[in-house]
DNA sequence: CGCCAGGTTGATTTCGCTCAAGCAATGTGG
DNA sequence: CCACATTGCTTGAGCGAAATCAACCTGGCG
């Protein structure tokens, strides 16, 4: 499937200024780049390759310089759920990196990705020389802890055409576009199995409820592009979920 | 209710080598820990109240020094979930306080407790010049994030049943006794309502899946104490969560 | 061309929720 | 010390949302 060690493709140092003002990175001192620089491996993945199994060990960090991965848990049964997707400028496995555990889900690179890897010990050796940017992935960590819970809550409470409502409006930000004459669409690069997984729902059901908002004229489906229609009702009845 | 603003109770300092050692305040030095000790507020708690709300701002962090808290999300239709509980050792707070949100959860004693406060100043100061404080937070937060990423996976994906056979065995582990004779039983300080909001269910539910295992023979009831019979076959039906 | 993964659709089942009534334990005031 | 309210737990009946099972369709690809 893939090489299991990431060797660099030798195109440049990733840590440019351009993408390190948007992440945690842009509190590190040019010397300290400079160890970041010297120490990254940088390499692309195609669809479908695993960049790290759960249960791993974890051995660094990724940053996601373009594509899209997904984070995903698997039972033993099968069961599995997507934790969340990495775009552009995400870090990969920082959380079991810094909880020093394995790795608790798989990554899965769904769009040709190019990826960075920092190994842990220069990780390390960057938190305890500058603070600051530990302090920069403390609230960054708190943060994603707190929308996770968030997550839970939801999935708890709330029925699923209601999550299914949630998710599109949360992959507009990503995937929305307005055509000239104002539709908004979204383009999916997920199947709609990785849908369900996200929201903990089967395939069928999505399929389903989606049809059923299609059906109340909310949305149109064509292939795996979702046209928005009536933006204001899905948000309304985000709001009103009193179902 | 309560007081507001918890106010002293000068029963001397809190933070003495004995509870310090348990926590991540085990990094401070001599002279940060005079200044820790300076600057917390130690007072005790009835059961029922409030220590803070959901959407409160967050001024600060909690310790508990002993007795039971329970921290609770709460939506606008009245639906509730127990997001944890904290124990002696515990931090309340410090997640929306590193994150510089507000909180968003309801923190009410269960237990009647002792809480030790520590204004974000001061707990900002602390964590500025000691870097390794920061690092144990970091670890320490980054670790509850994947608990609650667990947790989360659980409920969408395991049978009541099974929910409730885990939440049993993670309680054993602070509520647990064995008796002379060798019988594991678990008295839980919580009400079975609140049994239900830590695994998202309806307490009808509970108290009928309670039934349902006790006649199984694997656990007997009696008031809000739980005889664990058959451990093994608790632990099995985990392990092979078909359902 | 045939295969196959993914998506749709329908029929059926099941799990857990809602609603509602009854009950035991606890507290409260007369 | 006893009627009474209150609170939390149990139990039952019925319902509904979503899962499961299964058949069929579709489009892409070797």
């Amino acid at each position: 499937m893939n090489d299991e060690r990431p060797e660099n493709d030798a195109t440049g140092p990733c840590l440019d200024a351009r993408h390190r003002t948007k992440t945690e990175w842009d509190a590190l001192t040019p010397a300290e780049i400079e160890i970041f620089n010297r120490n990254v491996v940088c390499r692309t993945y195609d669809a479908g390759s695993i960049i790290f199994m759960q249960g791993d060990p974890c051995k660094g960090l990724y940053l996601v310089e373009r594509g899209l991965v997904a984070v995903r848990k698997i039972d033993e049964m099968g069961q599995s759920a997507i934790v969340r997707l990495a775009h552009q400028g995400d870090s990969l496995g920082y959380r079991p990196l810094l909880a020093k555990e394995n790795h608790r889900a798989t990554a899965k690179v769904i769009k040709d990705a190019r990826i960075c890897f920092v190994n842990a010990s220069t990780t390390r050796l960057l938190l305890v020389s500058n603070p600051r940017l530990g302090m920069k992935f403390l609230e960054h960590t708190a943060q994603a802890f707190g929308e996770a819970e968030e997550r839970m809550f939801q999935i708890a409470a709330l029925s699923l055409r209601t999550r299914i409502i949630h998710l599109l409006i949360l992959l507009l930000d990503h995937y929305g576009k307005t055509a000239s004459d104002g539709t908004l669409s979204l383009d999916l690069p997920l199947a709609w199995r990785d849908l369900a997984d996200m929201i903990g729902a089967r395939p069928e059901s999505v399929s389903r409820i989606l049809r059923e908002i299609k059906d109340d004229g909310l949305i149109n489906l064509s292939g795996s592009t979702v046209r928005i229609d009536r933006f204001d009702r899905l948000v309304d009845e985000l709001h009103n979920n009193l179902n």
